[in-house]
DNA sequence: AAATTTCACTTGCATAATGCAATTATTTAC
DNA sequence: GTAAATAATTGCATTATGCAAGTGAAATTT
């Protein structure tokens, strides 16, 4: 537990993997524009540490050289289970606080591995598209 | 995501909710005395901290005025499914650096409603002895 | 009853992390 | 060539963390 949270806990890091996971923003101008406004800094931090956590890699985009396209590897895709009951859980308790966007509202109801495979299979279709298709 | 990662979101959040609901620690000295080596004013921030998002609340001890009694209401007991996921996540990505002690090793191949179950009967249990037997 | 110990904090202070604004270097667009 | 866009980095003020020591009340020992 001790270990884990090492790694992803605080306040920036799942919001990182959010955005890489459910919001498909793969650039760093795109995590930079979210609503929880991140500095600059601390997001160039944070790609940084889970890059050499190995949660996340980046390829080069292939309409610009300087920019990258980060997306999770598979011990970020793992993170899903979490990030689930992290939103199962703040729906149930902080419900006042908290508006889950519509579009993704179902997902609540639904069992936690067809979350995850719903999930997978999106992040796949993007790696066939943005990866797979460039090398 | 982010309203509950306020909460929850730090290194040592967690660890204090851990305490109380695997651990079997429920007072102050007992959480001090753990193998992190969390510091007595984070510890002290943290439970206030908790204490005042309804996740935890106390009573005072039976045999002693000056002692505390701490345990998880039902909003923190709900972490449960939280917690089980980052033990799964560490389990499978980072089991070079983690050992999962062996007297719970068992709940990751349980169900997460079974081991919900059996961690809110523990409580139960205990509340029961500490709460109920002392109104 | 006096002295000691236990307990749950609090305080002071050094170090590290965060947040903001501005800047830099490189690449692309015009 | 000039200007805009992108992915950072830097400087600096503010905040959080970590350690050691201290505090005051309650319990225990003598």
């Amino acid at each position: 537990m001790a270990c884990a949270l090492d790694i992803i806990g605080d306040h920036w890091t799942l919001l990182v993997i959010r955005d890489l996971m459910f919001l498909g923003r793969h650039e760093y101008k795109d995590m930079l524009a979210g609503e929880e406004g991140i500095s600059s800094n601390i997001l160039s931090g944070r790609l940084k540490k889970l890059e050499g956590a190995g949660i996340i890699t980046f390829v080069q985009h292939p309409e610009s050289k300087r920019r990258k396209l980060y997306y999770l590897t598979q011990k970020g895709k793992d993170l899903v289970y979490i990030m689930l009951d992290v939103a199962r859980w703040a729906d149930k308790h902080l419900d006042d606080k908290v508006v889950i966007p519509e579009d993704r509202r179902f997902f609540l109801d639904m069992p936690a591995e067809t979350v995850a495979n719903t999930v997978f299979d999106k992040l796949a279709a993007w790696e066939k598209e943005f990866i797979g298709g460039s090398l």
